[in-house]
DNA sequence: GCAATTTATATTGCGCACAACTAAATTGTG
DNA sequence: CACAATTTAGTTGTGCGCAATATAAATTGC
């Protein structure tokens, strides 16, 4: 092999606009499967996967705002898609596995046919307090800041508003 | 259905912990997703995926940093992992595929059989002006500020290093 | 009142991700 | 040298994500 004569538009690494540690969608992309890896202990756990556990807690915090007794955990899978920003593509089989585990129910509306509502069991609701004591215990051995931890979560809202119009 | 007397521990979403949108790992999640679209338009122009793409990121870059002719660019299914973050499991298929494609050419290193080596064809190296194009376009159009970018990005990059410990 | 359109979900098909396992080559050690 | 331990890819199986399409119920227009 040679090892001379570098290419010449390129030759400089720090020039190069496309090198993938400079990439924010790769930062993103690889941030994103890290912290789903740091969740695994806790869905091992819970037997559950994460978007699955995403799902639980959109029903855990509706469940949380409504009276007692009634069923305030019911939503639909189109607004369950718009919280996660998912489709029915991947909800529906997501949501027919979890049935099956028993964490919720799957039923047509009763006033329009169109509408499949998801309502929280106590199954459920049960896998609730091991997820916080997890998440709580998490929050304090992190090796970041919280300030580091709020100004991220805010610049990732901010670049979700800016991509927003391309939402499905 | 009543309506009234609410649930006395989570009666104040504010104060939820789990609460949805106040998890870094959904914001980080759909953030993810979002930049992904993001880049349908390119992607699909260039028929290639979005791990594809960042094959092609790595292989791009080595290409750049050799001496031309010398085939630079080659690099070992595992090193190729270790960059991206990804295992075999998720590399062979994918890479098997680029190889179908023309983009890349995948033959046993000569010293270790054991080792898979992917080299860049000409066809592969072709797709860089587009995807240059592409990326230098949408960084004049973003609605973020570069600040935001930069700040964003070294966020992401702490926060992986602090899950860093959990690599695969 | 009913055809056309819209809305809401489900289905299909492909390509990741990743865990768990297998196979083959290499290395270290007595 | 023999051979156990290690390293490196590949294979298999499950579960997303999402585009494209299908289906059926509800709504609108005339």
């Amino acid at each position: 092999m040679s090892g001379s004569a570098e290419r010449p538009g390129l030759a400089c690494d720090g020039a190069n606009p496309l090198a993938l540690e400079r990439q924010l969608c790769f930062a993103l992309y690889a941030a994103s499967r890290a912290m789903t890896r740091a969740y695994q202990p806790m869905l091992q756990a819970l037997d559950i996967t994460y978007p699955q556990y995403l799902v639980l807690l959109v029903l855990w915090e509706r469940d949380g705002t409504v009276a007692a007794g009634d069923d305030g955990a019911a939503i639909s899978v189109g607004a369950l898609g718009r919280q996660l920003m998912l489709d029915s593509g991947t909800l529906t089989p997501l949501l027919k596995r979890m049935e099956i585990r028993g964490l919720l129910d799957r039923r047509r509306g009763t006033e329009d046919e169109r509408v499949t509502v998801v309502t929280l069991t106590d199954a459920g609701r049960a896998l609730r307090p091991q997820a916080l004591a997890w998440v709580e215990k998490q929050r304090d051995s992190t090796k970041l800041t919280h300030r580091d931890v709020k100004e991220l979560h805010a610049g990732l809202w901010k670049l979700l508003e800016a991509l927003g119009g391309d939402l499905p």
